[in-house]
DNA sequence: GTATTTGAGTGGTAAAAAGTGGGATATTTA
DNA sequence: TAAATATCCCACTTTTTACCACTCAAATAC
């Protein structure tokens, strides 16, 4: 099952956000009601059900722990990882503490990305993409240059 | 068992900071009520249950003695680790050699990273995110350029 | 075409829990 | 013995969480 396509959501006072209809029964039947919500290098958020989350923290945390880039990424995506759970209407509370990261305020885009999602400040969203469609800025690496869409 | 997630906490003028809820049992059922807290390269203090750094302080202290670099860390790592342990009100009393060290004083972070958390001072640890998230600074080892999340 | 029902989205309230601070007692250290 | 530090316990304040209720839109039935 993979996840695609992108939703514009709202976000509530309390920082609520209701997940689109169209995940929710799979997203609670493959999570068992138990997602992790943490950061991601781009200012946004990725969210996970929590046994997929599990194997990637396991990954992160093998890593040496003297070098720096590997501190760095168990600070920023163990170290901002809160589980979370899905309420009696669908949605799920986003701590503030990573609202506050993603500047999420009240209006958001929630976006299939795979096996996770993504939650996006929709404002932050709309000019990230506006960047990415520049070519300029769309240098890729040598290994996908061939790679056929 | 793996801890993650952050929170912010404050430290009372006794220099004592109480343990986020969802850790509680948690870490008292495992380190049966003995931890080791430390300090960190980065300025940071660490926290390990007891029986989980003894293995460390092994590794650490099993390393050449001749060697520089194996000197510094025992003296840092070994050289600074103090026992404490947790209060009828669940609180811990850091000590005030490695308050001052840390440089923590009213507010701090309490970061889970696996089997261990790291306390930082607040102010630092805002910083310090800040630059892990400048792009220039996020080179990654070859060895998890392909790491997929 | 209109009315009714269903489900999604949104907002609010109250009870419970967690965080925080302070005073009193105990213990250690000089 | 006095001073400083540590520990326990209680109480207040803030935050969190679970639950309920309303509105709006769409779909279905009559």
């Amino acid at each position: 099952m993979m996840f695609r396509g992108l939703n514009k959501i709202s976000v509530d006072a309390k920082g609520r956000v209701s997940i689109p209809t169209k995940y929710r029964n799979e997203l609670i039947k493959i999570s068992k009601n138990k997602l992790i919500c943490t950061i991601d290098l781009d200012h946004c958020l990725l969210l996970y059900p929590l046994n997929h989350w599990l194997k990637i923290e396991e990954k992160i945390m093998k890593l040496p722990s003297l070098d720096n880039s590997s501190r760095k990424l168990q600070r920023l995506l163990v170290g901002h990882a809160v589980e979370i759970d899905i309420d009696s209407s669908a949605r799920i509370l986003i701590p503030s503490e990573l609202r506050e990261f993603s500047k999420i305020n009240k209006e958001a885009m929630f976006i299939g990305q795979g096996k996770r999602f993504e939650i996006w400040d929709y404002l932050t969203w709309t000019k990230s993409r506006e960047k990415w469609l520049e070519k300029e800025t769309l240098t890729l690496p040598k290994d996908f240059e061939m790679l056929s869409l």
